[in-house]
DNA sequence: AACTGCTCCAACCGCCCTAAG
DNA sequence: TCTTAGGGCGGTTGGAGCAGT
């Protein structure tokens, strides 16, 4: 049994907005406010799907959207934060005011990928383009590393293939996929206690200090950080963690803590 | 003018997470 | 504890607009 469809899609229109249809949002919106997306197309009288209609909003009538050009500074500070958080868009929308996940996105897509790669830079690792990757790539799993099957795995949810018919081999072959796929994200959700920070020097007393906020400008655009810091459980270094490191002693990328906390520590413009 | 290729971005899709029942 | 609806997110797509030929 499968999830219900958000909406009906027979009775639904696609594709580009009309400024009726936009209208017609503005003014439920303004009248009612924000939330249950599911519902707001039949209320408002609109043909579209909630979700459809919540991205309208939130993407482009949203009145404290800010338009036009990106500035330099939020160039800058957009590829601070992802070299930070990666392609979380929604959080590095977070520090940009009036701007969407959806259009920071796009303008990484189309213009700060370029850039990068002008500047000789590795657009998803942020490292020179011609140098060996060593860094912690959080998306691959050690080679070597045994994955135990998850609990909420099941046989049923990877023995189907687009014919419908698998063998026993192409079934391990696509619970090792999955599992290498998921391996990223349950090493941040559940081994790892990951506390992102961004601070101003390498220094030990800084480390301590760095795992604090922004240093931030009025507009909240100007922003030091040369460093990342990655922080994890008592006692283990992140990068045996991650199954870089072959020995639970620590490794020279991470440092210890007055509190025995392990932090992973690379400079963002080596 | 017509065609082609490219860029950009709004919108969609599908998956995941979470709160409520 | 389990199920499900709803919201949120990241990846992808499609089409409008533009430049070059």
């Amino acid at each position: 049994m499968g999830r219900s469809p958000c909406c009906e899609k027979a009775h639904t229109n696609k594709g580009a907005w009309t400024k009726e249809e936009d209208q017609r949002l503005i003014e439920y919106i303004r009248v009612h406010g924000e939330g249950c997306w599911r519902s707001l197309p039949k209320a408002a009288g609109l043909l579209r799907c909630g979700k459809s209609c919540r991205l309208r909003w939130i993407n482009y009538l949203r009145p404290d959207l800010k338009r036009g050009n990106f500035t330099p500074e939020e160039d800058e500070l957009i590829i601070k934060l992802h070299s930070l958080l990666g392609n979380k868009w929604s959080l590095i929308a977070g520090r940009l005011p009036g701007r969407t996940d959806n259009e920071i996105k796009n303008y990484w897509n189309t213009h700060i990928k370029r850039k990068l790669i002008s500047r000789g830079l590795n657009p998803q690792t942020h490292r020179p383009l011609n140098e060996n990757s060593t860094h912690l790539d959080f998306n691959s799993p050690p080679h070597d590393l045994a994955l135990p099957l998850r609990k909420t795995e099941s046989i049923e949810e990877n023995n189907c293939t687009s014919s419908g018919t698998t063998t026993d081999e192409e079934q391990q072959q696509q619970q090792q996929q999955k599992r290498k796929e998921n391996y990223g994200q349950e090493k941040c959700n559940q081994k790892l206690n990951l506390e992102l920070s961004i601070g101003v020097g390498p220094t030990q007393s800084e480390l301590t200090r760095a795992s604090s906020n922004f240093a931030e400008s009025k507009q909240g655009v100007e922003v030091h950080c040369n460093y990342q810091f990655l922080e994890v459980k008592q006692g283990v270094c992140l990068c045996w963690q991650l199954g870089f490191q072959r020995r639970e002693e620590l490794c020279r990328n991470c440092t210890q803590n007055s509190a025995g906390l392990f932090r992973y520590c690379s400079p963002l413009d080596s």
